[in-house]
DNA sequence: CTAAGTAAGTTGGACTGTACAACTAACTGT
DNA sequence: ACAGTTAGTTGTACAGTCCAACTTACTTAG
């Protein structure tokens, strides 16, 4: 930061008097939920001065500069305030900052996206899981929360073409169809079977557990993740559609 | 941004006289000079006040609430005015946040990365190159951007894996030799020349104009990017050196 | 005029991993 | 016993890379 050259408009090297910005944070929250991708959503407070009113939005809030030592700190704290989950995937998604996205000045805010198990997540009242349809949502966000949120999708979809994220999706053992499907509900199209278990199972990111699953016909495999949760990326993607 | 669901901290929903981290930005602008990879950068002022004084930084400052739009603005705004350079591809990288960055205070900054061609640029006096080798660069940088410096190249190096990245610092026209050469430049090992010419005439990226680049070999047929300027994505990495 | 040198561009066989589809395996319920 | 269902395997086709040898088109030295 900060390599400003010389005073430019209001900013007086060696004076930090000059307007800033307003700064939040805000997490995009993924998860698997009744089969199909969902988010989290707030509504807006209604009080004196707020904007957009008792509007859906994305968890988040201003930096508090004396409670949070960094960016993912302050993430984690706005997960872990809405969900309890304390060990997320947790990664930046980018920032978002102009003078019109926020009716009470120039405002930036700083946005992360988290994938969390199904099981995972007692949540405060204030929240509620909203589904992903067709690739996007439904309701209309607060400020620009629509744009951010359509960018996470994208990044989330781009990233499990060639990654391991659908793994921090899923609950502490599951078997190779369960991952499957859930590839299956982030992408929105069916994979090969046979290529995806070659790959899973090449990409040496999962153990089998001592265990099947048993059910109403042939049993499967439990698997668990690996203790080294570095997400895996493959040299290419899955063949895309058309 | 801003969902702040009720007043935490000195967060007083509503009025907005709480502390404000320091917001800036900062663009790290790669080129192919003299067959390398370089980035661009300036010195810290000297000034009273000033943190890191004299030290190598990238270029950057404070957004400007009254003369910035939003934060591409700002972006493009500091890569013009450091080398002339009006349209690059230029994409955002991510954020820096934190209480310690700054001695000033809590900071945060918005970080983007652009690609030009070597003929562009004509620089200001305080701006100069210094060289990427083996992937990193050599000097101390003031700030933590030596760590936003770290990201970028990693950004590059992974997206050159399985995109047209490296067309954005070619010049308006070049030959297939050139271009893979660029690509091995950035991703520092050579390239299979009858892969590397399948892909990227398979890309539908490139056209050739009626020129040939003559020498003191078999002449090179010369291209130029075609007009839609979207990056490509390939489905597959080049193969990786594990 | 020819021969050596060099870089551009092509060709072919081995290999890797996906696509597609048919197959076998293991269980439940009737 | 047998149908139904899901787990998991196998085999052929194909696409694209890897590797290496090859042809092509030019310059320069002798």
């Amino acid at each position: 930061m900060a390599g400003e050259d010389r005073a430019e408009g209001s900013e007086k090297s060696g004076h930090l008097d000059f307007p800033r910005p307003l700064t939040t944070v805000d997490v995009v929250i993924f998860s698997i939920r009744d089969d199909r991708l969902q988010v989290l959503l707030v509504q807006r407070p209604a009080g004196e001065g707020e904007p957009f009113p008792l509007t859906l939005a994305l968890p988040g809030g201003f930096v508090d500069v004396a409670k949070d030592r960094d960016l993912a700190a302050c993430a984690a704290r706005k997960l872990k305030e809405k969900t309890g989950v304390t060990s997320p995937y947790l990664e930046q998604l980018g920032s978002w900052g102009s003078a019109s996205r926020d009716p009470r000045g120039w405002s930036a805010t700083h946005a992360y996206f988290a994938l969390i198990p199904e099981e995972a997540g007692v949540l405060t009242s204030d929240a509620r899981w909203f589904p992903i349809r067709d690739g996007r949502l439904k309701e209309k966000l607060a400020f620009d929360h629509g744009d951010i949120l359509a960018s996470a999708i994208q990044r989330l979809r781009n990233k499990v073409e060639y990654t391991s994220l659908p793994a921090y999706l899923m609950p502490p053992e599951f078997t190779l169809p369960d991952l499957q499907r859930v590839y299956e509900r982030v992408l929105d199209r069916p994979l090969e079977k046979s290529a995806f278990r070659t790959r899973i199972l090449s990409a040496d990111m999962i153990e089998p557990v001592a265990k099947m699953r048993r059910g109403p016909n042939r049993p499967a495999q439990l698997y668990r993740l690996k203790k080294n949760s570095e997400p895996v990326y493959f040299v290419r993607t899955f063949n895309p559609p058309e």
